[in-house]
RNA sequence: GGUGAGGUGGCUGAGUGGUUGAAGGCGCACGCCUGGAAAGUGUGUAUACGUUAAUAGCGUAUCGAGGGUUCGAAUCCCUCUCUCACCGCCA
């Protein structure tokens, strides 16, 4: 939720900011909500009030053993305009939050203006693509043989966009996010979470999944909502609630699978295992002081780049522009690694700082000793990384000429000292 | 799934219809006391929203959540939810 002081002192400059990430305010009926709720806000107070007032005094007149007639009379006026005042007000409220909880957080000014991924700014590019003296296979060819992916066997059990992985190939993929939680929490401070892969409502609104973005989501019978990353149970573990300013940064991690109905996406990526409903994820979440969070989220990025680097996986960094950034997010960096078998770098980490953007939904803050009241944390998250695509770039950037896979040495130890599977 | 007991402020713990946002205690903050500390002692100590230049006042809401009864609800009624205990089932 935006600071909704901004869209009261500051509504045309914000209304611009959303226009830049493509969600029109009607800024004129936000304007006709805005006066109405102030108008009746202060009445149906006001009338509260007397009530409250004069309900005590009856009880006063009572214990005297006074006569409350009078009193019942004048209370008795107040009720119907009261009841009338509250359900109006409610109604607006409910209106303004409609609006508030499908409005986007605002974009850094770092953040470059744009409209699609085509708009997106390269940041750097790092490690070399190897180049490859034989025809060189994407996943798919790689695993279809001897090495272990099965995307029938998956279909028959499930449908499309769902993987099935034996033998090294599974092993590999485990390797890799076992790989991935040691570096967060022995060299990137991160403490290391298993959480629930099924939440309420709540926690997806508090996250910014909900209300806008139910159709992505999976939902169980008794309203759950499977987890589209773990970023969502995670940021949730601080909602209402204060914290220490000295607790500050609370730095997360946790691998889970991650749900995704991928509704809207047909025909995109049908083939491997780029884009499916279920797959593994390694996440961190860093809660912040708001002065340090751009901070934050340069090193989150570093710490998703240390996995690729020691993969010796090429990559580049890309910063998203206004028109492509999640919901939640101020600024965003992509991580791409490169897939020999498309000859292009595809996404394979997303790092976002939401500033209080989703602290302020979930009501997260911090006191610190010479501010009274409590302030609002922020809140970053970033991939680190999605483990299947990491499977794929591992696959296809370290393939031999004979299909099979050479293990980086530093993965190896996850795989039992394997140099090479086939 | 069944039966029972419960959810009150940072914690503990009173409170079954009337100045109760909520006694007492602990903790914390500031002061007094002290050579210094402890003990003792005094004062203060929730959050959100609105109004406002204001983190000053003032107002509204909040005793698990949502409804209801009432002039008035932490207190009465209904629904949900969570916790605990026992039974059943189960990795």
């Amino acid at each position: 939720m935006l600071n909704p002081q901004l869209l009261r002192s500051d509504l045309e400059a914000t209304a611009e900011k959303l226009a830049h990430r493509g969600y029109p305010l009607d800024i004129e009926k936000w304007q006709q909500l805005e006066t109405s709720r102030k108008a009746i806000q202060i009445e149906t107070e006001a009338l509260q009030n007397k009530r409250t007032t004069i309900s005590k005094s009856i009880g006063q007149a009572k214990a005297k053993g006074e006569d409350i007639q009078p009193l019942l009379d004048e209370v008795a006026q107040i009720g119907e305009t009261l009841e009338h005042s509250k359900s109006q007000l409610k109604d607006i409220l409910l209106q303004m939050e409609q609006v508030t909880l499908y409005t986007p957080n605002l974009a850094d000014e770092s953040v470059p203006l744009g409209k699609d991924e085509a708009d997106n700014v390269e940041v750097r590019v790092c490690g070399i693509p190897k180049v490859f003296d034989f025809e060189v296979k994407n996943h798919v060819q790689l695993g279809e043989k001897q090495l272990g992916l099965d995307a029938e066997s998956a279909a028959n059990l499930s449908g499309s966009r769902f993987t099935l992985l034996t033998g090294e190939v599974a092993q590999m993929h485990r390797a890799l996010s076992q790989f991935m939680l040691d570096m967060h929490t022995q060299k990137h401070g991160y403490k290391e979470f298993y959480v629930p892969y099924m939440v309420n409502a709540q926690t997806m609104q508090g996250s910014g999944q909900l209300p806008k973005f139910a159709d992505d989501a999976f939902i169980t019978e008794d309203d759950r909502y499977l987890i589209p990353t773990a970023e969502v149970p995670l940021t949730n573990l601080v909602a209402d609630s204060i914290i220490e300013e000295q607790d500050l940064p609370i730095k997360m991690t946790a691998h889970t699978p991650c749900f995704r109905r991928e509704a809207g996406s047909y025909g995109k990526d049908t083939k491997g295992m780029i884009r499916q409903h279920q797959f593994d994820k390694v996440e961190m979440v860093q809660i912040v002081h708001p002065e340090n969070s751009f901070q934050a989220l340069e090193e989150m990025t570093s710490h998703a780049e240390a996995i690729l680097q020691a993969l010796d996986l090429p990559y580049k960094v890309i910063v998203l522009c206004t028109g492509d950034m999640g919901f939640s997010a101020t600024k965003t960096y992509d991580l791409e690694v490169w897939v020999p078998g498309e000859n292009t770098y595809r996404e394979i980490s997303s790092c976002s700082n939401c500033t209080d953007f989703q602290a302020r939904r979930m009501q997260a803050r911090f006191r610190s000793p010479d501010v009274k009241k409590p302030q609002l944390v922020h809140t970053l998250n970033g991939s680190g990384l999605a483990v299947g695509r990491t499977l794929i770039a591992v696959m296809e950037n370290h393939q031999n000429t004979d299909g099979s896979i050479s293990v980086p040495p530093a993965l190896q130890p996850y795989m039992g000292g394997k140099t090479q599977i086939n």
